[in-house]
DNA sequence: CATGAATGAGAATTCATTCAT
DNA sequence: AATGAATGAATTCTCATTCAT
């Protein structure tokens, strides 16, 4: 075929988009850059223009995944203001799960949890730019209710994590929710989810 | 190597053993068989002699290593009886911690996250005998509360699962442990989530 | 680069100059195109645009080197004639002697001896116009010498050949002078070279 | 084709073998490990059983085509030593002679040119063990005739080394006799370099 | 049973060459 | 004329698997 042209900028980004599918599906060591090429709709040489090899390609894959992650996080969290913190909580938990279980999302986790751990620094990054941060908002938020009397008091860092940690291990047997013994419908977990996090945080009715 | 003499049936555990360190480290794919061999202190072609290929000796591994794993939970979770329930899922919960930890079991975690999906028989197999299983245990405990008057009124397979959760994340976080902010000593995280959870359990005292 | 704007001859001159020290130094196989491009100031592409291949670069690079040495020696070896022989010969041999532990002279040697076994005509080329006419050129001034009864009476295209011999092994061995135990500076190199083939060319003193 | 097996011992032996043919045909960079391994009647992943990669290969090749000169060398020199110093140095010279002139040695005399300086650890080796080494025999020949007042007062080394440039050079002019001007039989070459050397070394008869 | 040298298909990487701009 | 992104054939290197010993 002959050197085609498109807008040279879009080529990392396929061939990026392709390593994407590829890793995630098949892992580092387990997928072919000659399957990521194709699925680039690229020459396998072309590859090699952007990126030297195939560990820095993972790694940035895996780095503008998480980038693009933080961004659609950003834009899904973005929250209303006027209302109780229960209902702002509702709805961050609401679209957190959702986030989460977006393929893009669950591969990214998978990915995470199955290979970052050769990947000190890339797994560090996450860390901080994924878990902390959302950590930290959902804090803010916890934090909110126990101000106004709504939350029993705690710590709302250990709140947060509690919270992270059950719509994460959540969302990863939802891939094979059949298996994990989960309802059948997302909605119904996201109300189970809700329904127990909150009857931890709510101040005991008297 | 000399041909050794040990009792032949421990040859396959010890390639197993060895399977398991190199596929944990490296994944399915990433691991070498030569690596195998050597740290089983064996030839390459003896592996050969007990498994069909590289493919069976993953899944052989992971099968042995879940049955091990059951095993192990077995005997940390014969319970005593005379105490009252909250004792008791104490109890479970401190031996689920510390089996979690195990550097086995947080290897095994991250091989069922990352290689597991493209095995749909091992994962239906470690989500049955694993972790339904030992939901099961943790819902009776709960049913036990709820009928005792101690715990709230509650489904207690969902709350089994919300413990499950609860517990699984936080291990997966040990293994990187100030990356994820939790707390130095793995006893503080313990009692977080206890303290956590049984808050979400007890009834609302008047 | 933007297209720039010099003589347009000189753009397949910086190709051949660029071409000499990458294929100098690393080999016909060795070198890369890449480098020389860059060397040269100039886009991969535009090599094509003078040189249907890099094998035809490299032979168009030996060529024109060749030329080039040719004119350089011709100029350096114009002789004064009203000197006795010997005195000339001196002169031509010391010329002979710059000339050849020149870099470029020194790289040219490398590649005739290691890439030209492969382009029979290009070797022939050398051996015609380089070495051949050297050696006659020698040769007429060994001539006039035993014409002139200053030297002994032997064949003068032998003696010229020795004269080279001596001479190219020689400033071979100088790109590593130190390793094939030759003297630190080059001019004692060559007094010696001289000493010993006048030694053997003079008249024995009766 | 099923893994046979011969004397373990020979593989390599056999790889430097195909190794130095190719590598002596097409440098380093123009040899392909196919044909190596073709030529040496192996499978390509044999080659890399034995040695780490290419460079390396080429870097044994190298060493042991050095070492097994220096044995046949050591053979071929065993001097008698009852004649006079004359007839010692015509002896040594017609077998250095023949040596040089030998396919091993000439193809090792181009990839000591044409390849050797970036490997300059190998071209050291070389230089002591082959040309200082050889120098010096020489140089105690000639030193022996001066000491019998055979030869004039010279310095034994300096004489040495033009004794080995003007076999060297002519040796290497050999591979291309008739381009560079040679007589046809090698004898003649030899019975002029003899000549040539011998006269600038007699003493001059009074 | 056990070995490990040998195999060769397959994967990563390189680089001369092309061609749309 | 000049560019340099793109190509893909060619090459190096890897490693699961085989089998003679």
């Amino acid at each position: 075929m002959s050197p085609s042209r498109r807008k040279p900028e879009v080529r990392p980004l396929e061939i990026l988009e392709a390593a994407f599918h590829e890793f995630g599906e098949h892992g580092l060591a387990g997928a072919r850059l000659d399957d990521i090429a194709r699925r680039a709709n690229v020459a396998k040489g072309t590859i090699y223009l952007y990126f030297p090899n195939k560990d820095a390609l993972f790694r940035e894959m895996i780095h503008s995944t998480i980038i693009e992650s933080l961004a659609s996080a950003e834009t899904t969290m973005a929250s209303a203001d006027d209302e109780d913190t229960e209902a702002l909580l509702r709805l961050l938990a609401t679209r957190w799960w959702h986030l989460l279980r977006t393929p893009r999302m669950r591969t990214l986790l998978r990915l995470v949890q199955g290979e970052l751990h050769r990947f000190p620094d890339l797994m560090a990054f996450y860390a901080d730019s994924v878990t902390a941060r959302g950590r930290r908002l959902a804090a803010s938020i916890v934090e909110r209710g126990i101000a106004r009397g709504e939350f029993r008091d705690t710590d709302p860092l250990i709140a947060a994590r509690m919270f992270q940690g059950l719509w994460l291990s959540h969302a990863m047997w939802t891939e094979h929710a059949a298996l994990f013994g989960l309802p059948d419908t997302d909605d119904t977990v996201l109300a189970e989810l809700l329904d127990f996090f909150l009857t931890a945080l709510r101040r005991p009715t008297a």
